[in-house]
DNA sequence: TTCCATTTTTGATCTGGATCAAGTCTTCTC
DNA sequence: GAGAAGACTTGATCCAGATCAAAAATGGAA
């Protein structure tokens, strides 16, 4: 493990509060790997073996059912993920593979069960991320089953908006195909809506998304705290895709 | 609050391993209410200021956003509820009301986030709770986004009679209308596939379920433990429909 | 029991999205 | 910078599921 990697993952919510000298023996357990891009660390079903904190790149976490599979989620530098699976001591419920080339930290699962019976302060910190990773997915359920493919598409532009600082335009942080699959629509289908949402107040242009008319795609897209945040990506989580760059 | 329902409070996994003083502490700030069917006591947004336990009846868990809802769970005696939003002390992402008359104990959630500092057996009951939750959204949402309704109907149905212990037969446990918003589809959508699942192994008389031909249901379910579990409703966290009767 | 309200079913129709099939545009590689 | 592979778009068609409307069945409550 590099030597500035440390004081990046100490950082996480997860593992500032524990003492030094536990946050030490954890990471003495631990190590380091790089993944080139498009490979599959984790098959969902596998033993938790390990927390995956992504210290590099930027990771799909992903579900597979029969042939179909969706995006569940993107991790980007620095957080951790499947930390429940971790905690269960169970198997994996999704699958994650590489974006791009990634490196990742890989903690023991067995240390860190370990660890949260001995140091007070960091199973205060599991909880709250638990809980905060709870509700994220819970955001997410309400999104799927509330929103048509149309709603989804515009509140997504928005929030997307909204995490730049409000910008009037931004580009995607990843491919259109990746965020299709993470709105549970085709990629064909969201090409088509994104044409359609011209009328609404979005123009692409490429990767770029313009908010031309924020009135008229607020309307359409009816933002709610309660399925969109603050805190769907306010966390380090490792849920929701990750934030607009610019 | 009844002397019987101490002991079957005390005997939920999150609470059987703190010791009896801080048990008794909590429950010394807790009260018992009773709700007519159909009241709706927690609506979404509210502050989190309770932690709930069902001792009676049952609760619907629901979510809203514009003009539509959608059931997100169904919580039967004795479970907890909406216990990620006590912990972080943040606005409930869901809306809860009776299906029945129901009898529920309230703990504050201030006093529950004071335990979990104070008593470490507890914390480490809250972690495997709310991972284990976490884990009954996550598969959740892998239903919605990768099975058609058809298949959501025909893995539920399995499901359930594997849960009542194999049987061939056995009642719904609760309305269809209420499945159907379960299972995100319509309740005329819901009962014309039904009907057509009596080509594939499993035929309805009124609430009453009857599997024909279970090869043919595992065939059109592809039933799958990372989904349909075990542990998906094995755990008492109010995750999920109940289990059949009988 | 009778009446009223709700749930469930059935039928007809409509539509949001999926699928299939080309094409065009990017991006990376050599 | 040519070629190939993958991403994106566009068009045509199809189908799962929603919607609207109205019967039929259930289940309470008086």
């Amino acid at each position: 493990m590099r030597p500035e990697e440390l004081p990046e993952i100490r950082h996480l919510h997860l593992f500032r509060d524990m003492t030094q000298a536990n946050f030490e023996a954890l990471m003495a357990s631990s190590y380091a790997q790089n993944f080139p891009q498009g490979l599959e660390m984790i098959r969902q079903g596998d033993p938790a073996d390990f927390l995956h904190v992504v210290v590099e790149g930027s990771v799909e976490l992903f579900a597979r059912w029969g042939g179909r599979e969706g995006t569940m989620a993107v991790v980007r530098p620095v957080s951790t993920f499947i930390l429940a699976a971790c905690i269960r001591d169970a198997p994996y419920l999704m699958s994650a593979r590489t974006l791009e080339r990634a490196r990742i930290i890989l903690i023991p699962s067995s240390d860190l069960r370990a660890m949260f019976r001995r140091d007070p302060e960091f199973s205060v910190a599991v909880i709250n991320e638990l809980a905060s990773c709870y509700r994220s997915v819970v955001r997410n359920a309400k999104t799927l089953k509330l929103r048509n493919s149309r709603e989804r598409v515009a509140s997504y532009l928005l929030r997307q908006s909204l995490l730049a600082g409000g910008v009037p335009s931004y580009a995607l942080p990843v491919e259109k195909r990746l965020l299709a699959s993470y709105l549970g629509m085709t990629a064909e289908n969201l090409s088509r809506t994104l044409r359609t949402l011209e009328e609404s107040g979005v123009k692409m242009d490429g990767a770029r998304v313009i908010i031309t008319d924020r009135a008229k795609l607020n309307a359409l897209a009816q933002p709610d705290t309660l399925i969109d945040g603050p805190d769907m990506f306010a966390n380090e989580s490792g849920s929701g895709l990750p934030a607009a760059g610019q």
